[in-house]
DNA sequence: ACGAGAATAGAACGATCGTGCTTTTCTGTC
DNA sequence: GACAGAAAAGCACGATCGTTCTATTCTCGT
């Protein structure tokens, strides 16, 4: 899988929404992404939001001009989150192996406190969507994409640098170390066992050290 | 996990399906099942429903008397396949370490030969119903918890068998093998690309042989 | 082959969906 | 504080939803 840097759609600071409209603009996309992962995307009915909001429907359906721009918005809102809960402080970290698992790490984080009520936006949406095709769809897709070549050529930086072997190619390794965020998301969101969130970390940490060079 | 035997809700075969009322729902079911992988298990309307079977929306209505018994019924009908494509074949595996594999493989490949065509029907049910308390929600529930603690009963008895150290514990080791699988019915449904199941066999493969005995 | 009962279809219901049009209320600038 | 334009609300539309009731067609044991 190529690389190419994550497209962080960047939205602005909750201090720059300068006019009303804006700012409830910014507070229905909250709602919307947080109201989309548990009762999902499609089904999050215009009245049901605008209920959730406090706004009239027409009032609420004139931000977006179609259900579909409000859907799209919703997800750049979200990714924008993720960025932000995720990639951006993994960013921080040293490179190599240390940048790998601050990653896994603070993805285990993102789920566990919760930045969506229901766990993971995309793992939800992407579901959802993946049989519909659409911009929707595609925004959904790219962003996981961005994410698992990130995730892969952070992998990458840390074979090169002789941290992580070589046997096993990045994206092998990448797709062992994210199943278990995949799983962790999906195990409670279904059981509520937020002990798996443990299971997850213990895994990675785990398997990190088993693929180190001896 | 306390462990408790797969209940299977046997499903008439095929052939003695007596009445032309139970062949249309056996029918009716099985479209029901295969569309909801794809569309969603909600989403999906008794009109599409009719449609999709060539009935009217009251002659197909009529077999189950409301939405939520279609939903159940095809969740139990679902169930009975999965437990046809998966425990039933690993059953005749040699206890231990073989079982455990038999199961992980019969799992993955229940997976690529798309017995549903939108992948595991319980992944993509278990998203979509589990914040909607209701007898639907339960029985996936009820069916991914018997699936979870069948897959850790039989990693127990190859830890027993000294087939699989115990230094980890069978919720965990259990935990690690079906995130693999977990993942490749996701990433498969996401990004279509098939080499996901060769990674997961692969992943559970090494993972198995890394977890036995020196 | 006929008759009883199962199976299916037809038509209509109230509710809710996304969306357009019109009107009212509010915001920010001078 | 008035005024222009943005923001929000009110209302109505056609479509589709799950469901009910009635009418028709089919199945199968006699």
């Amino acid at each position: 899988m190529v690389y190419t840097p994550p497209v962080v759609v960047q939205e602005k600071q909750t201090d720059v929404l300068k006019t009303k409209g804006e700012r409830t603009r910014h507070a229905i996309l909250t709602t919307a992404a947080n109201l989309a992962t548990e009762e999902g995307l499609d089904p999050l009915s215009i009245g049901r939001l605008a209920e959730a909001t406090g706004m009239s429907k027409s009032g609420l359906f004139a931000h977006f001009g179609s259900k579909e721009e409000l859907q799209i918005a919703t997800v750049e809102h979200a990714a924008s989150l993720f960025v932000e809960a995720v990639i951006a402080p993994a960013r921080s970290a040293p490179k190599g192996l240390p940048r790998v698992w601050a990653l896994c790490d603070h993805k285990i984080g993102y789920l566990e406190r919760q930045v969506f009520p229901g766990g993971c936006f995309f793992a939800a949406t992407s579901v959802e969507f993946s049989h519909r095709p659409g911009p929707v769809r595609d925004r959904i897709e790219e962003m996981l994409r961005s994410w698992l070549s990130y995730l892969e050529h952070v992998v990458e930086q840390a074979q090169e640098a002789g941290e992580l072997v070589d046997t096993l190619s990045a994206r092998e390794i990448t797709f062992e170390l994210d199943s278990f965020g995949m799983a962790a998301n999906w195990q409670f969101r279904v059981f509520g066992d937020p002990a798996v969130y443990d299971d997850a970390r213990r895994a990675i940490r785990e398997r990190l050290e088993s693929l180190r060079p001896a």
